[in-house]
DNA sequence: CTAATTTGGTTTCTTAACGCAACCTTATTT
DNA sequence: AAATAAGGTTGCGTTAAGAAACCAAATTAG
């Protein structure tokens, strides 16, 4: 029966995905972070239809990650703003880019070059630190047997 | 008609979603970060059909995210196992895991704890630097117009 | 002043994907 | 010898995605 949810599981990574988890909504966050506002350069840029496009925006409004605002002065046009949960996902954006950069390189294309306002260059790569401020892998990390315990370590 | 995809997209967040952007895969690599490894503990602990877990770790085979290797000794069972290159996608899931911590708290459920091998601490929040270290956010960055001007700022 | 265009959608229809359940084959266990 | 487990495959019904057409309000062009 159609698509899973997951609004109910107790994990996280699971919620998150069922917000911004769809081909579309990332992407439409991506270009909302490169400065697009308007439905129409959304459905342009994206090549979106424009059926799918009002939901994922609807969507993406009712989970705070949008707001949609009136401008001009009769309100009848539009602009989706990112809101502070929408900007929050910053980090996933650049790590999937990063991760995208690294293993599945365009031909012809050297990566997008974002660079920081205040020093003019361009910003590291995002990584996982531990407290003491090195990187770690997946490989360095554990789960500690805490609270409820006899329980699978994390469903899905 | 069907889902778009973005295998030959210039923007690496798209080629990105394309392999690992829908609602399973990044779950199916989440539980292999965290040990899984069958088929039926995928199966299990996702909860998903196993007709689209077959799809999903064969994509992800495809993709080279996952490996498929016999155990045993007669090649009936099967493991799949994270390649670099899904490992590389730990700061992925991570970030992705503190945004829904942070946004969409489960009411009983105070995070994942995860802690680092080698200090016994949780880990740090992941964030996206500068040269110099210092965190920044999305309103931080920007493009340098270098390469192909007169186009829009980032295609699709 | 009227016609064309832009914005922000909604509707219809087709096709593809998801989910469930049943089934299947090859081991292994009882 | 029968039952169970692993790792799927096959049908089938439901749902979601995509294209294209249509639409109303507002703006711009002529």
């Amino acid at each position: 029966m159609a698509r899973k949810r997951f609004d109910d599981s107790n994990c996280s990574v699971a919620r998150a995905l069922n917000q911004v988890g769809d081909w579309w909504s990332l992407l439409i966050v991506l270009h909302a972070m490169h400065g697009t506002r308007r439905f129409v350069d959304f459905h342009q840029e994206l090549g979106i239809a424009k059926n799918i496009l009002c939901d994922r925006l609807a969507r993406l409004v009712d989970n705070e990650v949008l707001k949609k605002v009136e401008v001009g002065e009769h309100g009848s046009r539009f602009e989706y703003r990112l809101t502070g949960k929408g900007r929050d996902l910053f980090p996933v954006v650049i790590a999937l880019r990063q991760w995208g950069d690294k293993w599945n390189p365009a031909p012809d294309d050297a990566g997008l070059n974002l660079r920081d306002r205040a020093t003019g260059q361009p910003i590291q790569a995002v990584q996982v630190h531990n407290t003491k401020g090195d990187p770690i892998t997946v490989r360095d990390v554990f789960i500690p047997i805490a609270s409820a315990p006899g329980r699978k370590k994390d469903s899905a």
